[in-house]
DNA sequence: GGTCAATATTGATTTAGATCAAATAAGATT
DNA sequence: AATCTTATTTGATCTAAATCAATATTGACC
C-alpha cells in the first residue's frame, strides 16, 4: 500500500483560481492577484456530476451561482401548461445560476449532459466580496448585462430567423464558444440530441436532422452523428446571419 | 404677462425619488430615505420625448440607464442580415438600457411610442454608488435577474407557443404591467401597431389582428382598434399558460 | 372638412416546418 | 455477443401561420 502517491496527486489536484485554465475566462479575468486570492477564498472548487445528475432542479432555493470546470449542461424548464423545454446549454468558463437571482429561486432546472464539474460561489458572498472589489462588481454586472444581451438576440433568432438559419446560428454559436476555451472551432462535438437541439431552437428533433443533411450537401458541415465538421466558414457565417467582415 | 403661476408650477413639477408615485417600484424601493437623497444626487429627472423620438440608437454608447416616468417605449434592432425587429416594450417603472452594460454599447435602439419621459441614470454613477448602499447593489442585481428570467420565459413563449398562446400572453402580461402602476387591469390602451406586436411575438401582423378577432368572437376580449378590454381572465390566463390558481 | 398616409381587417393561397410513421444506428445492459 | 433502449435519419402527409391581395378604417396634416 502506497501512501506517498495519492497524496502527490491530490496536491496536484487542487484547482484554485489563479492556477484555473479558465481563469481568463471567468471572475478572475477581471481582478488583481490579491483580489483573486480573495475570491478563491469563497469559492467551492469542488463539484462533479455525471451524465443525467442535476446541478439543481427547478424551484430550487437560489444560493450560489456556478462556474463550469469541465463538460456541459442544459437548462430546462416545464411550465405550467406543460410548454417550455431546454433553454439554455453551457460550456466551460460559463456561468449557470443567473436564472435564480430575482426570484431567490431558479425557474430552470440544469442538468448535466455529461461527467462535468463546476466551481460553485454562493451568491450572498460574492455580492458582499462586490462591495469592496469594484472590479468585481463591475466584471459580474458585464457578464450579467451579457446574460441580458444574448436573450435579446435570442429573441429575434426566434422571432425571425428560419429553420436553416437557427441551426447554422446555433453551430457557429458553439464553434466560437470552443475557440474562447481553446478547443477546435471547427470540429464539434455535441454533447446534447437532436431533440435537445430542437427544443433549444423552437423545431423539431426531425428538422434539426434534416437540417443537417441539407447543410452537408451543401458541403459547408460534415456530420458523424455527434461530431460535426465545419467545412466551409464564410457561407455558415452568412446563413447563421453573422458579419463576416 | 404674468411671471407667478410658471414659477409656481415649475416648483410643483420638481420630481424627486422621494416623491414619485413610482417610487415603489423602482430603484428607491429597496431604499431607505437617506439612501434615496444619494440616489436622487446622481439622476436626471426630466428628459421627455415625442412620438418616434429615440432614447438612443443601435449601436450608441452605453452610459446610463432609463426609468421610463411616463409614456411607453419599444426597443428594436436590425441585424446584420436585416433579420430582427421589436424586441421590447417599456411601461412606466420599467429600466430601459440594459441592453448596453455589457459591450458598452446599445445592441437595440429604444424609440417613443407616444409622448413619454424618463429618469436617466448614469451607470458609472450607479455603480459607484451601489459600492456603498449594499440595498442598492442588491437590488440592481435583482432586477437584471428579472431581466434574464424574463428573457428565458420568452424563449419558452417563442419555442413553443401557438399564435393564439402566445397573443394571449401578450395581453396577460400587459394587464399585470398596467396594474402594478395601479393603472386598470381590464382595459388597455395599446400604444404599438399590430406590426409591433407581430415582431416582437415573432408572428405577422395579420395574425395578430386574426386573433385578437378570434379571442373577440370567443368573448374574451373586446376590441375596439388599440383599446382592448379583458373580458374573461380565466380562460385568457388559461390560454397564455399561466397558472390561474 | 378634405386629402393622404399609416394602420387594421379580412379573404385566398402558399409554404415551412410539424407531425406521423418506419427503418436504422448507436449505446447501454446483461 | 445478444438484447434492449435511446437516438437518428428519412419519407409521406398535414397544418398553422405566412404571404399575397384587397378593402376599410383611423389619424395626421394642409
Amino acid at each position: 500500500m502506497v501512501v506517498a502517491m495519492p497524496n502527490v496527486n491530490q496536491r496536484r489536484t487542487v484547482i484554485t483560481c489563479t492556477n484555473c485554465r479558465l481563469n481568463r475566462y471567468c471572475l478572475p479575468a477581471a481582478l488583481n492577484k490579491s483580489n483573486i486570492k480573495q475570491l478563491e477564498a469563497i469559492v467551492d472548487h469542488n463539484c462533479s456530476y455525471e451524465k443525467g445528475d442535476h446541478l439543481y432542479r427547478q424551484k430550487a432555493n437560489f444560493k450560489s451561482v456556478y462556474v463550469v470546470r469541465s463538460g456541459s449542461f442544459k437548462s430546462y424548464a416545464i411550465r405550467y401548461n406543460g410548454k417550455g423545454r431546454v433553454n439554455g446549454f453551457f460550456f466551460p468558463g460559463e456561468i449557470i445560476g443567473m436564472d435564480g437571482i430575482s426570484d431567490r429561486s431558479h425557474i430552470n432546472a440544469v442538468q448535466a449532459l455529461e461527467h462535468a464539474s463546476v466551481c460553485e460561489i454562493p451568491f450572498s458572498k460574492l455580492e458582499n466580496l462586490s462591495l469592496q472589489i469594484p472590479d468585481l462588481q463591475h466584471h459580474f454586472l458585464a457578464l450579467m448585462g451579457k446574460e441580458i444581451t444574448n436573450g435579446k438576440e435570442f429573441h429575434d433568432l426566434l422571432s425571425s430567423y428560419t429553420a436553416e438559419e437557427r441551426v447554422a446560428h446555433f453551430l457557429i454559436n458553439l464553434s466560437s464558444r470552443c475557440e474562447r476555451v481553446s478547443l477546435s472551432p471547427f470540429r464539434l462535438l455535441l454533447p446534447m440530441t437532436r431533440g435537445d437541439i430542437g427544443e433549444y431552437l423552437g423545431l423539431s428533433l426531425e428538422t434539426i436532422s434534416r437540417i443537417f443533411g441539407k447543410l452537408h450537401r451543401k458541403g459547408l458541415i460534415a456530420v458523424n452523428n455527434r461530431e460535426i465538421e465545419l467545412l466551409q466558414m464564410e457561407p455558415l457565417l452568412k446563413i447563421a446571419g453573422c458579419a463576416t467582415k
